[in-house]
DNA sequence: AATGGGACCTGCGCGC
DNA sequence: TGCGCGCAGGTCCCAT
């Protein structure tokens, strides 16, 4: 599932293949994942326009064109965007809901199994709701700003680092491999971190995002980069989808409980 | 304020 | 073989 290290993956991709290319011809499959405008005005309008710019948000990218406007882009959780080989052909998978066509002979496909991703076009980005609502950017964060955020909160460590307006970007499984890097047990209440174990969790979220970058992000399900290639960093999970295995550190058996209403995985032994 | 649940979707793996 | 069920989780929204 595309948390932040998938979608800067892509974004890094998209740049080296689609910078500057001219979108010449937009073909719709399904309209369920055009949410903004109806789906024959987001056609016409992006017909034409150049891609100036890409940038991520936490988990949304941004595609900023010669006018000002912008596409974005939202995986959700099954969606993919990648380098269509044939021109013309949808079949390229059977969850191929757009087809964007590029100048050069370029074809960006957005596949999306269960409809989940959003396409919108905007005028001005910066004023979506979802945007607005975001909180830092891991890598902009610093260790005082992150633990003042920390002091009130009641709730649980776990929700916490996936809340998106505490901090943009991390979901179910980063939030899973960063707390067991950081030897913290997922249930704890976010204010009864000692000062050694805030700075473990805000070293952890860096490293862990920071590796999982460098990796191409974890192909779990859907999550494919722009070639259509999985990412690496699946194998160096630790935590994530392997309950009942053997902890890499201490061979007790990593455990997986229900978080609200999310799988949450961890080493009891190793994190308390 | 925090938490829990449902809604949105569909493929998959399970038990029978 | 095939059915029905629960599960997967990002985000929004409502209820408690």
């Amino acid at each position: 599932m595309p948390e932040l290290p998938e979608v800067e993956t892509i974004k890094r991709d998209l740049q080296k293949v689609i910078l500057g290319r001219k979108i010449t011809k937009v073909c719709i499959y399904n309209p369920a994942v055009i949410r903004q405008p109806l789906p024959s005005a987001f056609k016409k309008h992006l017909k034409g326009l150049v891609v100036k710019t890409i940038l991520r948000r936490g988990k949304l990218l941004i595609l900023e064109l010669s006018n000002g406007s912008a596409l974005t882009v939202h995986l959700r959780m099954t969606g993919q965007l990648v380098l269509g080989q044939k021109p013309g052909n949808p079949g390229g998978s059977k969850a191929s809901r757009v087809t964007f066509h590029l100048s050069g002979g370029r074809i960006l496909d957005f596949n999306d199994q269960r409809l989940f991703g959003e396409l919108r076009l905007v005028d001005d980005w910066r004023k979506i709701k979802f945007i607005q609502g975001l909180g830092p950017e891991p890598f902009d964060l610093t260790y005082s700003d992150f633990k003042d955020m920390f002091s009130k909160k009641k709730t649980k460590i776990k929700p916490l680092l996936m809340d998106q307006s505490f901090i943009a970007g991390i979901g179910n499984l980063y939030a899973a491999e960063i707390l067991f890097c950081a030897r913290v047990d997922p249930r704890r209440q976010a204010r009864s971190l000692t000062e050694g174990e805030k700075q473990a969790i805000y070293r952890e979220t860096k490293k862990v995002l920071k590796s999982a970058i460098a990796h191409g992000g974890s192909s779990i399900d859907d999550y494919v980069r722009l070639s259509g290639k999985p990412g690496d960093y699946r194998k160096f999970h630790r935590v994530y989808g392997r309950q009942g295995k053997p902890c890499f550190v201490c061979k007790g058996l990593i455990k997986k409980i229900n978080q609200g209403g999310r799988g949450t995985y961890f080493c009891p032994k190793c994190q308390k």
